[in-house]
DNA sequence: AAGCCGCATGCACATATGTGCAATGGGAGA
DNA sequence: TCTCCCATTGCACATATGTGCATGCGGCTT
């Protein structure tokens, strides 16, 4: 966050109290924004652009409550058969996949606020999910709270997406927080110079932080779906390794570590190449929350979930419904 | 709270779902209303109203948090000068007393969700502040939860002020909490009747009840202000009591009874006939929320201060200001 | 001291939201 | 089964809110 310079203090803080005053009025004493610009002597259109300042910058937090005697049908039976706290994001079900991922990208960012909080280490995975959101957080004060990022991401080839270091400054910048940048590429080309690496004093000091998450946030990948994710179209992974992927039944990653349908992933060769976090090391985080947007990342999903990966999913409707409805979906 | 009949539950809950989903679409995705009709296939107009709804029971909540490196000054200085955790209500120091009131307790109302929760015994008093108060809260589920009226009303007067009884049901209604009148007048004629009074079982039923209490929420009265508080003007006391009062150098009372600008209550001989708790009975609740609006209630407020008598204060700025820019204000 | 730059402001217009009113339809009771 | 009642709906209009643009004020550089 940026300190008030000299000179600085009186207007930062005083756009600040402004906003304050006039979120008061305006969402505790139900003033028009004509009548707040009357007694703030200034513009209405000002006022306008004051509220939506607040909100944005959080000072203004709305949140919703489904009454405790009414959860939704979905996060109920999610609750009951996966033992996972289910965020569901109404879309409807004609919404394009992109659709439906800004649509709980947006959702995920302003529900994150309530995971996170001061004195905690977060761990950030990357992908089109992700950068999604980090164009939607809502910031929130936090004190001596530190963003470690999950997995290299090397360079990327395809344009209008963000490199990971950019996602993480968002969400530092979202929290106050100090971000921990994990300079890798995604996969090492040889398993060897990735175990040199983590012997490495400055790898060790990041495993560590990995180590002692309080939140890990991460999307789904899913090699084999028809809308291949972030991931396999960076150009990271050649064509033998797909059919390595393919023989060894991967059906889809958290961090770029693979995984099978049974949540298994021993003997997953990729793995040994890769920067992600061991499952063993991510589920020591005892809130690890993932989000996940459209049909075809189902199969990516019920394998995430059978792995114990996950505490809280954030996820679309028609998503939702189909990890209920059928096993073979 | 009323139970859903046969019949009816599907309709109640099917509303309240609608509410639910459409607060989702409108306050974590941004949908114009527009957008969610025809998402619900239903009109504009309807979704207007179903949100209108879902704000109006407390399905969505609107909070404000101020920057813990920025509190308001007032608030700052209160909580150093007294110990009181402050809400200052801003309103424009030309506004009415009435304005004053009403935009007081409008506030109040909102914050109010936050100090009640399940489990709890909440001490009401009654008076002008509360009854604008009760018109305008937000409902909050809760279990197991009640309600108890810190002081007799008897009978009023005055028209246009509600019973007690339906005050204290607002405030029941709105958290789904039991309430437990207290059927008494607001003073005894005659010392020895209340003694006696206090010996019932009923009463003592009562009476243990407010000595447990989680929270007290009052106003002030402030016998001498210009503009007297309700309890002056519904005829409960005769000249006899305010030249009694006068000597007594009474400032104000809480839940009808009274205390001295030094916070002393001892040796006042209306408080021998008065039903409101003891301030020793008061005081053991943890949390002790007062609604002040006023100018004309500041040496009543300082008072009640002195006395120990308030936890947490919403005041309006004006008589905030007023508390801390002068001791002889 | 002059000039430049960037940001905040208010206006006017474009959208979005709130609400009185008449019409509709479902359900309780006769 | 019919009728009446009341709650809910959508329309049309009234308000309220959002935003591009031209302007002007400070602060910083040259």
């Amino acid at each position: 966050m940026i300190e008030n310079e000299p000179g600085e203090t009186e207007t930062v803080s005083g756009k600040t109290r402004d906003a304050l005053r006039a979120a008061h009025l305006y969402y505790m004493q139900d003033l028009t924004m004509d009548a707040i610009a009357h007694e703030l002597h200034t513009s209405r259109s000002s006022i306008s652009r004051l509220l939506s300042h607040a909100r944005a910058s959080g000072l203004v937090e709305i949140s919703i409550h489904s009454p405790l005697d009414l959860p939704s049908r979905l996060e109920q039976e999610i609750l009951e058969h996966h033992e996972v706290h289910a965020h569901v994001v109404p879309v409807p079900d004609h919404a394009s996949d992109v659709d439906r991922l800004d649509r709980v990208a947006l959702s995920a960012a302003r529900i994150l606020g309530q995971y996170v909080d001061s004195n905690q280490t977060i761990g950030i995975a990357w992908g089109s999910t992700m950068t999604a959101m980090s164009r939607h957080l809502v910031p929130k004060a936090t004190h001596n709270t530190e963003i470690v990022q999950l997995n290299g991401a090397g360079n990327l080839r395809t344009t209008g997406i963000l490199y990971a270091s950019e996602l993480l400054r968002r969400f530092g910048d979202a929290f106050g927080a100090h971000v921990q940048q994990f300079p890798v590429p995604a996969f090492f080309d040889d398993p060897e110079t990735r175990r040199a690496f983590w012997r490495e004093r400055s790898t060790r000091r990041l495993l560590d932080l990995q180590s002692r998450m309080d939140v890990a946030l991460f999307g789904l990948g899913s090699p084999f779906a028809e809308v291949p994710s972030h991931v396999y179209q960076g150009g990271y992974l050649e064509r033998a390794d797909y059919e390595a992927l393919s023989r060894d039944g991967v059906v889809g990653d958290v961090a770029t570590v693979f995984y099978r349908a049974d949540g298994s992933s021993d003997g997953i060769a990729l793995n040994e190449r890769a920067t992600g976090p061991d499952f063993s090391v991510l589920r020591r985080a005892p809130r690890r929350v993932c989000v996940v947007s459209g049909r075809a990342k189902i199969a990516s999903l019920r394998g995430a979930l059978a792995a114990g990966l996950i505490t809280d999913l954030i996820v679309d409707e028609g998503t939702a419904r189909a990890l209920i409805e059928s096993r073979d979906g």
